[in-house]
DNA sequence: TTTTAGTTTAGAATACTTCCAGTTATAAAT
DNA sequence: ATTTATAACTGGAAGTATTCTAAACTAAAA
């Protein structure tokens, strides 16, 4: 796992500028791993600096994920999720809820053939599982 | 490949009504292979029909998503595209212009173990490759 | 036919995200 | 330390995609 610090400095060494803002955004991020959307990182960090914008969370976002920063998930529901965890692993989506958690599996090796390609420059590719987490089959009883 | 008739047969015998509205979306979505977004088929619908509002073409989806009669992706840049060939396949994303196109190889076969499964109950699972389409690899040089 | 319950329509409302203009702060240069 | 240039921040407006609403309409059953 990458560490606050470790993100911090390739930012810096890309040239961007250091901000109390950005720091406490990555420091909520990497303290999460709820997978929290852009609202709930601006509602934690809220919290500490009570200024701060929905705008530059959602910058810090952008700019984390063009450096590699973080991925961003695009699941369900209209909502975008950011997972600071980078490595390539599964997700586990709740269709109910919207929940999102992490699967600790290797990630399953899928190779494209020219043909299959299309034509296309790979660049990855993510797995999503879909299913009802615990909490909702709870409610459907 | 399910045909038009099929979904619209199932659609009665779940006993929805059937409209020249949804059978003109049913016909335009399984005459396009090219994942089309819900407004990609109001204009098509609507030079037949021009009338028909993009709140039926909305409706007509969602319907058809609950009866298993079209696959959701949404993938990539805030607008559901829709896929009316609804047996598990890969798709390919490009991320420059968000162009979809079908994979047709056989999908990998992923177990998850109950510790893996974390409660869920599972539903399924997606394969999403993105790169950059031979289109948009022109546009960068 | 007549009935009725589901469907369509247009536009309003909502939800998420991006944009914008003015202000402020960072980091480099002095 | 001070100055300076530029990047980043803020709050609100604007932009999109989708859903909601209420009145008018219509498919299908009686």
């Amino acid at each position: 796992m990458v560490t606050v610090e470790e993100r911090i400095k390739e930012l810096k060494k890309r040239g961007f500028k250091m901000t109390p803002q950005r720091r406490a955004i990555i420091e909520a991020l990497h303290n999460d791993h709820t997978h929290p959307t852009a609202e709930d990182l601006y509602n934690k960090v809220k919290r500490m600096m009570p200024d701060i914008s929905l705008a530059t969370v959602y910058n810090t976002l952008e700019l984390l994920e063009k450096i590699g920063g973080v991925l961003k998930l695009e699941v369900i529901g209209g909502k975008a999720h950011y997972d600071p965890f980078t490595e390539p692993h599964i997700h586990l989506v709740c269709t109910m809820c919207g929940k999102i958690v992490d699967v600790e599996k290797p990630v399953p090796r899928i190779e494209l053939s020219e043909e299959e390609k299309q034509g296309f420059r790979l660049q990855g590719y993510n797995i999503v599982f879909y299913g009802i987490c615990p909490d909702c089959q709870r409610k459907l009883n």
